[in-house]
DNA sequence: GAGGATCCTGAGGCGGACCTGAAGTCACCT
DNA sequence: AGGTGACTTCAGGTCCGCCTCAGGATCCTC
């Protein structure tokens, strides 16, 4: 899960990036406004945290913004109490929650849970299918036909990111970035090492070859036809 | 049982809070309408306690805004002796009950009680069958087969939620938020230890293996062939 | 065809997730 | 007051996933 923070008190964001980095989140931050949108709309994340108050470009521009950009990533605003801005106004450019400053860092992570959940019960979480391999993120399950495979976490993840893109090229540094954390600095043999593991399970013993090197550029998911 | 109690009255907020908890029920609190609104909407509670006189947004507008959302979750509302709202009128918004204040405690747990019993018996608490595995909430009871487990009060919680995402991996955080208190932050090794205690009771005696360990995710309670 | 870059994959150690028996705490009942 | 049982914490142990590393295979360039 990718997070983007907006947040101009440097000691905050700091500290928020910290501990939600510590709950497995991917998290990258942004301490004015436009570098904020710029983020956003650059990479796809999975939760915007969003002050208000920002240098050059406030919160609610910022979040118009991505909302007239068709960004449908959930936005979660961070309000000072003073008054002088309100939730309402907030919720009406398209935020999905506000949080009143100063908050706890528990409520915060409650907060953003509770809105990671609403959308994948939203949108339901529905399996993907590429040919006859099914990746459900919901009950955890990788089926290659009516056998289930076995994946454990990592690979499942860097499964379900392929599926998600299947039919088109993802890189390394892209899959790296979506299932370990941002600031994951590791040899991106750690995605070959992956890869590797899901041909062996998924492939190899079905006689497919679903999973594609597309040399100096990354991987592509097809149908694999058998 | 999960509880939300929407109260600006910090201090009659809290003592409620206190002693629904004591009796455990799983209690969060809401100072203000809009706050409650956004809980509610996110997380199911089984049970919302709502004052009428709310700073921002009043109780009357919680409870319409809930029902048009689709949350059928039972309403107690709260009203002032002083006439100025009307009881009728949180009943037509789609409350359950209402209760003027002052009220004794005892008073009003007997309504929610009433009120989760009413629930129950209208056949909102439907046995749920997973393969042999049969969780009836109504009744509290448990069953492999036809042969009834005893569980106690958190293991039935803790297998009732599992039941209810069957097929889904539900993570320890999900489960904790659920069965204990929202604001409970202890080890979530506790989840382990009941699961631990399920399996012994329900599955080890007939040879099952249900509930499965999802190892970075969570559980997963399937059919688990015998 | 030589050389370099890129990719594959098996082995191994480390850290941590998970399991579970046991002890401690507390409320309730007798 | 004592006993009982549910709930929670704790600690020891096991096991497994994660990452690193390095040698080999494959592909591209010149």
């Amino acid at each position: 899960m990718r997070l983007l923070i907006v947040e101009d008190e440097r000691r905050l964001a700091a500290s928020l990036a910290g501990g939600l980095a510590a709950e497995g989140f991917a998290v990258e931050v942004a301490h004015d406004g436009l570098t904020g949108l710029r983020r956003a709309l650059d990479h796809p994340f999975d939760l915007v945290v969003l002050d208000i108050m920002l240098p050059g470009m406030n919160g609610y521009r910022v979040c118009a913004e991505l909302r007239a950009a068709g960004v449908e990533t959930p936005i979660l605003m961070l309000t000072a109490k003073d008054g002088e801005y309100d939730e309402a106004e907030g919720l009406d450019t398209g935020a999905d929650d506000y949080l009143t400053k100063p908050f706890s860092y528990v409520v915060l992570l409650a907060r953003i849970r509770a809105l990671l959940r609403r959308r994948e019960r939203a949108g339901g979480a529905p399996a993907i299918t590429v040919g006859d391999l099914t990746v459900d993120p919901a009950s955890r399950r990788a089926l290659r036909g009516d056998v289930e495979v076995e994946l454990t976490a990592k690979e499942f993840a860097v499964l379900e990111h392929l599926a998600l893109n299947a039919g088109q090229v993802v890189s390394k540094t892209q899959i790296m970035e979506h299932v370990w954390d941002f600031a994951y600095d590791g040899d991106p043999n750690i995605v070959e090492v992956y890869v590797s593991a899901l041909r062996r399970k998924l492939d190899a013993p079905f006689g497919r070859r679903s999973i594609q090197t597309v040399r100096g550029a990354g991987y592509r998911l097809d149908a694999g036809g058998g």
